[in-house]
RNA sequence: GCCGCGUUGGUCAAGGGGUUAAGACGCCUCCCUUUCACGGAGGAAUCACGGGUUCGAAUCCCGUACGUGGUACCA
């Protein structure tokens, strides 16, 4: 039996959105869970929507993602080349094969030329013209024209294209791994171009030569290929690879939330989502487009989140690391429908991540969170002590700035909540509090608690009182862990000093 | 227009001839908590429609509707 083999084939055209990434776990856990290769390629044949850095860029997503392929540009193995761009002269020669074996053809008509047909075809009220084999006799073609004609042209060296030659009231069967035996009749599919007037093949050619040459075994991709696939079967055959065309399985769309159209990249700006898994910077229009990891998500909440829109294991469980996805992994229960991605679940995901996981996976990416805003939390022991009592509390990486800070830096007070209620015997419990708490030897949470309470009782003062105060001179608002853990985490002379702040503001008559 | 694929609560979904049609997110109520969360207990909400087949259909078949994708010298 053949090495499993399976690629991922972006195009550095752009971010990497869900839709990229999904199709490249797919991929991933197949690969691994049949003990198989994950392999990337380029797919940058269209020079015209090239963009700068977009390939080191994948790179990078596909490594915070956490799947690292095991062959690519900056991987090597075997079957390289893995840029198209730099595999170029092979497209032509199979081309060329085809057409010799006549199942292509030479094509001179200009863009121009067809387009102007299309307008004319239309205004009479034709459907969409389709180059095949109703009109492919009509137009400049080695079909139509003669063999001196043809070499003439060449010769000349005319632009021209070479297109596949379908044969009509063909049907065309394969079984899907998703969707089952698919049919589709040839006639309804036109003579596609194979290789571009500027020598490029196109992605019907160069995907059929890659699989073939890269020796895949199956081909994840996602749904909007599906009605190419009988050009890509046909090619397969006409170059005499039938025997070792991979498995097919076209994957579903993600939607937007918002019902029409398959999510993409704008709607994320639109609807208050990032929609890459990382930044993405556009250097033609300097566009900054925020991705999941700078909104603070996880790797392993993303991961999880994408895998479970659209598969599921057939159980309740919800929540899988990588290793629990390859092991769960079956392409059969990918489902064959859309599905819309809905940003409060991916949340959700990233939640639950982040309370799972020790806290050593992400202090440093905290940390870095931290800096930015310009906290210093230089002591790696207390920072990991804050970071386990307010994780749950945390939905996104980026909300430990708001429950964590005032740990380390004296909180802003807001006393407007608790000024209006302010009594002069609720100074005289605090300054209490302060000769208390000045003579424990320890500095325990119980201690803080049970003390606080006593002086609350001797002083004829309710807790819930003097709660909502203690509050605010330790955090600064209205949130946060309890009280007594933030108190026993500031230490001894940090608390007495943020409560002294504290009275002095209150009890200053403005 | 033509061709393909799809359709279970608002969303993700289990279920593939007999079920009180799971579960999760979100929403609502209550409990816990003298903050906010977590947690706990409840609640509202679903088989697109019409025909068949069958004793029996969410489940099988056929139509229709709707959604979605393709229909480029883009991928």
């Amino acid at each position: 039996m053949r090495k499993i083999r399976v690629r991922f084939a972006p195009s550095p055209t752009g971010g990497l959105h869900l839709g990229g990434v999904r199709t490249a776990l797919f991929n991933y856990l197949f690969a691994k869970k049949n003990n198989g290769d994950f392999i990337l390629r380029i797919e940058d044949t269209d020079q015209s929507r090239y963009v700068e850095g977009a390939e080191q860029y994948l790179i990078d997503c596909l490594n915070w993602c956490g799947l690292q392929p095991d062959e690519g540009p900056d991987k090597r193995g075997d079957y390289g080349p893995y840029r198209q761009s730099e595999r170029k002269d092979l497209y032509r020669r199979y081309a060329e094969q085809l057409v010799q074996s006549g199942h292509a053809y030479y094509a001179f008509d200009t863009p121009g030329e067809i387009e102007e047909l299309r307008e004319k075809l239309k205004a009479e009220g034709h459907s969409n013209l389709q180059y095949g084999f109703q009109v492919r006799d009509r137009m400049k073609n080695s079909l139509s024209l003669s063999q001196a004609e043809t070499n003439a042209l060449l010769q000349a060296n005319t632009p021209h294209v070479i297109r596949i030659k379908i044969n009509p009231h063909e049907t065309i069967s394969f079984e899907d791994m998703i969707r089952g035996y698919v049919h589709m009749d040839t006639t309804s599919v036109d003579d596609k171009v194979l290789l571009k007037a500027d020598g490029m093949p196109t992605y019907h050619l160069a995907v059929v030569v890659d699989d073939y040459l890269m020796k895949i075994t199956h081909a994840f991709r996602g749904e909007e290929w599906l009605p190419s696939a009988p050009v890509h079967i046909l090619l397969w055959k006409y170059l005499g690879w039938e025997n070792e065309m991979p498995q097919w399985a076209h994957l579903p769309l993600i939607l937007k939330p918002d019902g029409n159209g398959k999510l993409s990249k704008r709607d994320g700006e639109r609807l208050g989502f990032p929609v890459f898994a990382m930044q993405w910077k556009d250097p033609a229009t300097g566009d900054v487009l925020k991705g999941f990891k700078e909104l603070g998500f996880l790797p392993e909440a993303f991961i999880n989140m994408l895998a479970m829109l659209g598969w599921n294991d057939g159980t309740e469980k919800e929540i899988f690391s990588m290793q629990e996805l390859i092991h769960a992994f079956s392409v059969e229960r990918i489902h064959s429908s859309g599905a819309k991605f809905d940003y409060e679940k991916a949340k959700w995901f990233n939640h639950e991540w982040i309370r799972k996981l020790p806290v050593a996976n992400y202090i440093a990416e905290v940390k870095r969170i931290l800096n930015k805003h310009g906290i210093e939390a230089a002591d790696d022991d207390k920072l990991e002590k804050v970071l386990n009592i307010v994780k749950d509390r945390c939905t996104l990486l980026t909300d430990f700035v708001q429950q964590a800070s005032f740990f380390f830096k004296s909180p802003v007070i807001d006393i407007s909540s608790v000024k209006p209620k302010w009594e002069e015997k609720k100074s005289l419990f605090f300054i209490e509090v302060i000769r208390s708490y000045e003579l424990l030897n320890t500095w325990q949470h119980d201690d803080l608690e049970k003390d606080f309470k006593e002086i609350a009782a001797a002083n004829q003062v309710k807790p819930g009182e003097v709660l909502p105060a203690f509050r605010i001179m330790l955090v600064g608002g209205k949130y946060g862990p309890g009280v007594f853990d933030i108190a026993s985490v500031l230490g001894k002379e940090e608390t007495i000093t943020r409560i002294r702040n504290g009275l002095s503001l209150l009890n200053n008559p403005i």
